[in-house]
DNA sequence: TAGTGGTCTAGACCACCTC
DNA sequence: AGGTGGTCTAGACCACTAT
């Protein structure tokens, strides 16, 4: 399955990784391009508006497609992006720590949304950088659509087990980030100080047909915390 | 100026947002919204895309653009939204005053970016919701390209003066949320208690030919901070 | 089988930038 | 004037979902 704007797209974001299109350069022209891959206009076109929704590029009119010079920063932040991920792409040589994985019920809210499955599997797990706790995550995976997870999988990629393993199609999330005083037992785990708040980012993931599939609480030592963002401006006024 | 594929989405969003169309129900299909907008199917397609980004529908294969539930929470919060907009679309009769606007020199560093312009203008803004100081805002707007700033648009919207007065094209922004102790001086225009850590949110935002105008950073009472996010899984690995 | 969205094409016209 | 990106069209073929 080769969409061509999608390996237009990333064999494009590999040069402009690997150096041979350098910040502040003009990538080719869309008419080059397309003689490049051997494709039609708008197929290009679409390769290059993913760059520029990522940040990667910026489209001139009139002169041509820009390398911004951003992505060191804000590359994998935004979006859904596992830790995994995130680790890897950053160097972070982080830990993983796998505190408890059982079956359970699942929660019947998130917010104000109400959760239809009524089984989960849930993991706790705690994520060290440096020798110091950073980060506690506690996820419900929900079952339905997830009805087993092998045991070394919560040590290693979640995403890469559903994506790649179970066939899901990871699609979207709402997120929401506060900053709240957490209960003992999650202090103690984070070793939060007296009455230090921790940075608490709660999400819901959905797959491509809008399921629901996972909900997740992240504590975060606030002295960890750092949240790096890329965002276009988004009119839809009137 | 006006595009078809943003009169769609608009005229589509409207329909949304006053229950033309409820959640969980399908929007016509794309052959028959070209009929009734007398469009072609790549311009439909373009105004059903922009509403998929925002996580106003979800496009399902073979069945339809299915209408979501979670603009009511989601709605404008993410991306690049000032806080004239969220306070007018959420309805949350904040006020805000004006506690400086003088010229003088920029920063000659944004984290690693260092800042061209010279010149700038800094305004200091507190938000207060509800009688209680919610968000310290200190901008500096680069000269160039903002020369002068009349009286009275720090008080209101600053977008909106930028984007319709002057005739600036806002287009994207580097965003980096971070937890820490603030100067005292600061502390006390929030009224945080002693030792109470702030939500940092250090914004650097760009026009649409990549120069940077505004350098922002907010300073947010832990307790009245909420950031909403929606976000679409945008893989791009090889 | 019919309807849906997903991808792609080969053209057209326009507005913007540069020379 | 010539090159660039921005918009739009009218088709085509495919994969998925229903019945």
């Amino acid at each position: 399955m080769g969409l061509k704007h999608e390996m237009i797209a990333q064999d494009l974001a590999e040069k402009i990784k690997h150096q041979q299109f350098l910040p502040g350069d003009f990538l080719p022209s869309e008419k080059q391009l397309c003689e490049l891959y051997g494709t039609s206009r708008e197929t290009t076109r679409k390769a290059l508006n993913h760059l520029a929704e990522l940040g990667l590029i910026q489209k001139l009119k009139g002169k041509g497609s820009l390398v911004l010079d951003i992505q060191k920063y804000t590359f994998p932040i935004s979006g859904i992006t596992s830790f995994q991920e995130l680790n890897d792409s950053l160097g972070l040589h982080a830990q993983t720590k796998v505190l408890q994985q059982k079956t359970g019920a699942a929660p019947k809210y998130f917010g104000q949304t109400p959760i239809e499955a009524k089984k989960a599997i849930f993991i706790e797990r705690l994520r060290i950088i440096d020798q110091q706790p950073a980060v506690l995550d506690q996820d419900y995976l929900l079952d339905p659509p997830i009805t087993v997870l092998p045991k070394d999988v919560a040590q290693h990629s979640l995403y890469a087990y559903l994506e790649n393993e179970l066939g899901l199609e990871i699609d979207y999330a709402t997120k929401e980030i506060t900053v709240e005083q957490v209960e003992p037992a999650i202090a103690e785990k984070l070793a939060l100080k007296a009455n230090e708040p921790a940075v608490v980012v709660r999400s819901l993931s959905y797959l491509a047909d809008t399921t629901p599939f996972q909900l997740t609480t992240s504590y975060h030592r606030p002295d960890k915390f750092k949240f790096i963002d890329f965002a276009r401006r988004k009119k839809l006024n009137h």
